[in-house]
DNA sequence: GATCCCATTCTGGGATACCAAATTGGTATC
DNA sequence: GATACCAATTTGGTATCCCAGAATGGGATC
């Protein structure tokens, strides 16, 4: 694997499991000595990472994106139009039969999984719903969305409840789905995505103060 | 203007204006001789055309991305969802003046209008369309799909008559839009969308070996 | 003590040198 | 004439060096 994958892929899970927080300021120096590659790959996976989003310009140099309640809420808006479409998609095709191995990834959880697997999976389920329309664009989109949305996923505080309430929702989607009722469907998925957001926008607008105590840059 | 800048826009024009063809080989050393730029921002910018999807890998090096008719169907589906979405939440705003400004876009031009500026203005149709939604991903997707499709819609081989019934589409759905009809605009834009793709992917397939002998790869 | 200014340091942008792998072209062999 | 093989070349990947401009910090001045 080349140096340039190589930081691409540690930076970002170094910036998604929010060991470098949002709005920390990135040098090419640091990266170049953290992990051991030249400044060109390092110049290189940093170019990558704006693309996601995970990381921007700031001047001159680099930040890790902050946190942006704003733009968490016209994801939500991206993601539900996406996400449907490629449901819709899915149901009217004639081998659903994916929808199991979803469902067993689902099934896979339980009391004792621990907090970072179900938050893994509670994004996989959409990800991989997306991946089942057979299109391309609209799988990327909700893997990109999915991507931007992870750290703030990871940052909301979930209590048990909420959880199986998220559970329940994705159980009753591809139920619909299996069923072929699109409209249904649908509609499940809208309202969960929508439901989801407002839940996520509420939670870090309440806990804005402490997460920025915690060093975490909050926006808008 | 930063030397990557340069070398990413004018390769980008040369890709989308055909200059350089769908399937053609490049190589890094060609760029930078061709542009007079070092090696270093050449590769920042080929990064950047290839999630643009421009330019893809071809094994280590790159080559221009081929024309792709499955691909570009899937982009049509893609295209339907963003931009439906985006008319539908722009149809909820209170100000949408700024139809008025697309409006004068569409009437810009006539008879005596180059062929090469019609093609401009009917792809800034649907960017400024989704613009207007206020939501920076739909309209980033929009543009991007666009992007994708433009050297396709150029090759494709369209009378006037095709000419002034997109136009005739586009005004519909504009009208549709300022009397706030969200229903009746997606409906009309939803079969502006299949109805090109669908002119689209036939002229391609019809004119295949055309455009292969002019040195243009079109897969699938 | 506050403020302005200048030298130093640091940063990203760019250019270039080097390397290993892959491609290529030609030659010798059958 | 086809094919196998080897050397020269080319390629992308990487490391490193240089530069101009921004940031920084300390000291002189008021």
């Amino acid at each position: 694997m080349s140096q340039m994958q190589n930081v691409e892929r540690q930076l970002r899970e170094m910036i998604l499991g929010l060991e470098i927080g949002p709005g920390e300021r990135l040098t090419e120096r640091w990266v170049e000595s953290r992990f051991g590659a030249s400044r060109t790959p390092v110049r290189a996976a940093l170019l990558r990472l704006e693309t996601e989003g995970l990381i921007c310009r700031d001047g001159r140099g680099w930040t890790v994106s902050p946190i942006n309640l704003a733009e968490l809420e016209q994801i939500a808006v991206y993601r539900e139009a996406v996400e449907v479409a490629a449901l819709r998609l899915t149901c009217t095709l004639q081998d659903r039969s994916a929808v199991e191995i979803i469902e067993g990834m689902l099934d896979s959880c339980d009391d004792k999984t621990p907090r970072e697997e179900w938050h893994r999976v509670g994004m996989d389920f959409h990800i991989e719903l997306a991946r089942l329309s057979g299109n391309e664009f609209l799988f990327r989109a909700v893997r990109d969305a999915m991507t931007r949305l992870s750290r703030a996923r990871w940052l909301e505080v979930r209590d048990e409840a909420a959880l199986g309430r998220a559970w329940a929702e994705h159980h009753a989607i591809l139920s619909a789905v299996r069923a072929g009722d699109a409209d249904s469907a649908a509609r499940l998925l809208s309202a969960h995505i929508i439901g989801s957001r407002d839940r996520l926008v509420t939670s870090l607008r309440n806990d804005r103060r402490g997460l920025r105590a915690r060093g975490f840059a909050v926006v808008a």
